[in-house]
DNA sequence: CTCATATATGAATATATATTCATATATTAA
DNA sequence: TTAATATATGAATATATATTCATATATGAG
């Protein structure tokens, strides 16, 4: 076999080896495709909207969504699992409000895309 | 009951009554939730990664990312519906291509995330 | 302490969905 | 036409996950 220089490749086993070795990590496109899972649900797509607008206790958070408390509180564990929500207690209630920005600005590319 | 202008409201039923008017509608979040569902699976993100370096047919994407041809297939088939790859035929392959960068954008932001 | 309110959570259920298997369709070569 | 290759797809299976129900925990009021 010779020792070529070949940069415009044809040999398919060549092609697929070459891509293969771009790809990104089986853990990566994993640890991205839970990140993205969590935008991927309406409910949690809603707390986050609303939580966008102000800091919200989990009752008022139900009552907005017109669900049942169990559910929200299912919900913002996920999203307090994840980092995306952050908890402030007082008293008997407890406040939910975003972790970060970052997360609206992934929320309106996605609101860009779909109005596209 | 009066007429007045109240500002910094503190009846919890105004309250969730104002959020409630501010929340984003059902089927938008909806629409939202399906987009974002489509990045939240590990061989979708892989695919659409493996686009994003060149146009490539589906058994080098199957080769690539060492699946059967027939679950490449079937998340192709999802990514066209929703219009993130187009399709360009060529004798009996069949090469997918992503359908714009803004994709790739939304798919860096999540990157961005998992990274910080 | 007792009661009411707010929140969290485990288990069960229902539903969605990713992959596999078998097979259909389409194109090219011989 | 027949065979081979590439792709698509319906059905079945396996798995993940959202919601509900029942209940536990926590806090404050009286």
């Amino acid at each position: 076999m010779k020792d070529e220089i070949c940069t415009n490749e044809t040999n398919p086993e060549v092609i697929i080896e070459k891509l293969a070795s771009l790809l990104i990590s089986d853990n990566i496109a994993y640890d991205l495709s839970e990140f993205f899972k969590i935008f991927g649900d309406k409910t949690r797509i809603k707390i986050l909207q609303l939580l966008s607008i102000q800091e919200t206790c989990v009752h008022e958070i139900a009552a907005c969504l017109k669900m049942q408390q169990s559910a929200v509180s299912h919900q913002l564990k996920i999203l307090k699992q994840y980092k995306l929500v952050k908890v402030r207690k007082e008293g008997k209630h407890v406040f939910y409000s975003l972790n970060d920005n970052h997360i609206m600005q992934i929320f309106n590319n996605g609101v860009d895309h779909i109005n596209e």
